[in-house]
DNA sequence: ATTTGACCTGGAGTGCACTCCAGGTCGTAC
DNA sequence: GTACGACCTGGAGTGCACTCCAGGTCAAAT
C-alpha cells in the first residue's frame, strides 16, 4: 500500500510539515513519489516513522536519531553500531523513569500535605495552616 | 543560613544564569541581599529551589510553575488551585512513566532483534541478515 | 593604588524541533 | 475552462528554556 502525505501524517501522527521536515533532515528516506510528484508513502515508511516517534518519546535527540536512520542505510556492517545506540537509549530511558518516579513520591508527598491543610482548614486547630507550601 | 548565588547554584544544580533568569521571570521572589548589593539565598529559597527543578524534571512548563509559585504568594486561600495542579502534574508524570514503559518494551525487543542478528552472523544460514531494522 | 575575582544589570544570542508562508503545479468536479 | 483542494518548494518565523555578553560596582589581596 502507498498512502498520502496527509495519510501518513494522520497514521503517524506527524503533521504534514512534520514529515517534510523529517525528510528534509535526513530522518526519512525521500518517499517514492506518484505520476503528479506527490509523495508516495510505503508501509515500511510509516513503520520506520513509527519507531522514529518512538524513539523521539523517549527524548533521543534528533541528531541521534539522525545517526541512527544513517547506519540504517549502510546495511549489515552497521549493526553492531545501532544495537550500541538502543542499549544506551534503553539505558537512558530506565534512568528517566527512576527520575520520574521519585518525582511521583514528592508529588505524593505534597499532595498529601494540602490534604491534610484543607481537613484542618474545616475549622481545627487556628494557626495550623501555613504549613510550607 | 544564607548562600551566595555560587554556592546557590551548586547547591540547586541550576546555573547562576538560569538563577537570575527564574527570577526575572518571577519563578522565585527576589532572594535577600548583602550589604553590597549580592543576592543572599534563604534555605527556603533554596527549599523552593529544590522543588521547582522536581517539577522541571517532569516536564512541567515554566509557565505552569510560574502560576504555581505565583499561587503560592496569595495563601492559603490558594491551597486548593495549587493542590489540583499537583495532582493535575501527578496524573501526566504517571501517564509519562507508562509511555516511557511502553518504549522501553520496544527498545527491548529490538535490541534483542539485533542480538539475534549477530548470533547468526557467526556463520549460519546465509540470508537472514536482514531482519527489519 | 591597582589588580583580581565575584557579583551586578539590561539586553542580545543560541539550539532545538518544529511550524508557517508565499507562490506555484496538478488532477478532478462543475 | 475555470474553480477547487491537495500537494509542491525554499525559506522565514516561532516558542521554549536557557546562555552569553558588555560594561560596571565592590571588597579583599598584593
Amino acid at each position: 500500500m502507498s498512502y498520502s502525505i496527509a495519510e501518513a501524517a494522520r497514521r503517524s501522527g506527524l503533521s504534514i510539515d512534520t514529515l517534510r521536515y523529517y525528510e528534509r533532515i535526513k530522518l526519512l528516506d525521500p518517499p517514492a513519489r506518484d505520476a503528479a510528484g506527490r509523495r508516495a508513502y510505503s508501509d515500511d515508511d510509516l513503520n520506520w516513522l513509527g519507531f522514529l516517534t518512538k524513539l523521539r518519546t523517549t527524548g533521543m535527540p534528533i541528531k541521534s536519531m539522525r545517526e541512527y536512520a544513517s547506519l540504517r542505510r549502510h546495511g549489515v556492517a552497521s549493526a553492531g553500531r545501532r544495537k550500541a545506540l538502543l542499549v544506551e537509549q534503553r539505558r537512558s530511558v530506565a534512568e528517566r523513569i527512576a527520575e520520574l518516579q521519585g518525582c511521583l513520591d514528592i508529588l505524593d508527598y505534597k499532595i498529601d500535605n494540602y490534604a491534610q491543610v484543607e481537613r484542618n482548614v474545616l475549622g481545627v486547630e487556628p494557626g495550623m495552616e501555613e504549613i510550607s507550601a
